[in-house]
DNA sequence: CAACGTTATTGGTCTATGCCAATCTTGTGC
DNA sequence: GCACAAGATTGGCATAGACCAATAACGTTG
């Protein structure tokens, strides 16, 4: 035979290209047809066409609504992730940043918080549990941990505006260096009901430990962003 | 009613729980039982059990392979990325780095390539790709862009034992200054092919511009990791 | 005309089943 | 004993269909 035969492809996969294609240059929010209408049109079933469009969702392309349809996703957001706080770096690209607050309160640190900060099993950590939001869409959910009790901790919060700006400001505590660390994670039930997301959404869990100038832990950050919606950035300027 | 309905939890979810508390300590290579078997031990589909497999498989708690089976899969890897290369990071850890030259040619810019190194498009640029391993295992897929044409650079590469070592060596190109943007992204086919992983599994996508002490452009780079078996670290140090 | 309840539409989950493809096991023949 | 072929096992892909849940559209009613 001289005709080279194409790799094998998942029928799927294959809608999934087509479907992209078809996409292409369109205004986020215009819908698609539906999953019955596209199983039709392609001749194969709904499973398969769940199947590219589920893929589609993850990459975020596309977006879907229960009872609503299928549509184009918005592009997504880059976030610059340096020194800087969740909300300054938002606000400098000119986008409406704002803060949710779950939970402020006093608690004892766990065996892994512990460990990071450097503190005794069980000593008395601030645990300050926020959803992060961009233009009033939810888009990250974070837990911070900070060593001790900070006195007038929830209002000074709100009048600095940023975690970081209240430490530095108010506390006398500044921060000179941080250590994220970057992995995949897919949604469970808490993500979904916390971000508004699908189950088995990729995410980006961002794990960061800050220190002061004597390189004392001062605080200890899980999040957890969209990876549909974001992209993180960081520099990195050779000292030598 | 007194009893509170817990949230309505997917069966596959549920299923997932299930396994993950099943295989927690065993040992990585450990077979689980089948797909049809696990089916009609939990009276379900196997379709199911297939969705609940599937995000294991994606979060790296599980690997499969056709007609063998699906086995508990090693711990992620941790990789410090900061100025160093992919081969110094996993050296330093102990790991024993490879990289597999898919191709080393000429090549000219197209108008992505041009935009991020600052060339005009069809300008000649150096076109690296390769595989990288750890401990034989291929773990990453990279495409390196290097402005004009660097004489002998194969063999000069394979002398330095690293890219960024051959830069410095042999063409006094110092870097000292990277950008690198981390998103989340699915397998396709090219991935699968080269990475031996499977449809749709997650990965992080690094871009990377390097640049030399003058802020002129000299490595543009786009590298897809295994999202199941990496992590990055990033640290950044005040310079106040 | 506004408010409300009903109905249709659309995505979400799950079942049952068939066949294909890669791998492993077994048996046969030399 | 070894090499190879045949069969069994296991995951990969796809189909068809049922029912649920959220949303939107519509029509009735006050």
């Amino acid at each position: 035979m001289s005709t080279d035969v194409p790799a094998a492809m998942p029928k799927y996969y294959l809608l999934k290209t087509e479907l992209l294609a078809a996409i292409a240059g369109e205004q986020p929010g215009t819908l698609i047809p539906t999953e019955r209408a596209l199983a039709e049109k392609y001749k194969t079933s709904r499973t398969t066409v769940r199947q590219a469009i589920s893929e589609l969702v993850a990459e975020g392309k596309l977006g879907r609504i229960q009872g609503h349809g299928t549509f184009v996703a918005p592009p997504k957001i880059t976030h610059v992730r340096q020194l800087t706080s969740f909300s300054d770096d938002a606000r400098n690209q000119g986008l409406r940043p704002d803060s949710q607050l779950l939970s402020l309160a006093m608690a004892k640190a766990d065996i892994d918080v512990a460990a990071h900060l450097g503190l005794d099993d069980g000593a008395v950590v601030t645990r300050l549990e926020r959803i992060r939001l961009i233009d009033g869409e939810p888009l990250a959910h974070e837990i911070a941990y900070l060593p001790g009790k900070l006195p007038r901790f929830k209002a000074n919060l709100e009048k600095a505006g940023s975690l970081y700006a209240a430490l530095t400001d108010v506390y006398g505590i500044h921060i000179s260096d941080v250590e994220d660390t970057v992995e995949t994670a897919l949604a469970g039930p808490e993500e979904v009901r916390l971000l508004g997301i699908e189950m088995g959404a990729p995410l980006l869990v961002v794990h960061r430990l800050a220190r002061d100038a004597a390189g004392v832990p001062v605080e200890w950050t899980r999040s957890t962003f969209r990876g549909d919606r974001f992209r993180f950035v960081s520099r990195v300027k050779s000292t030598t």
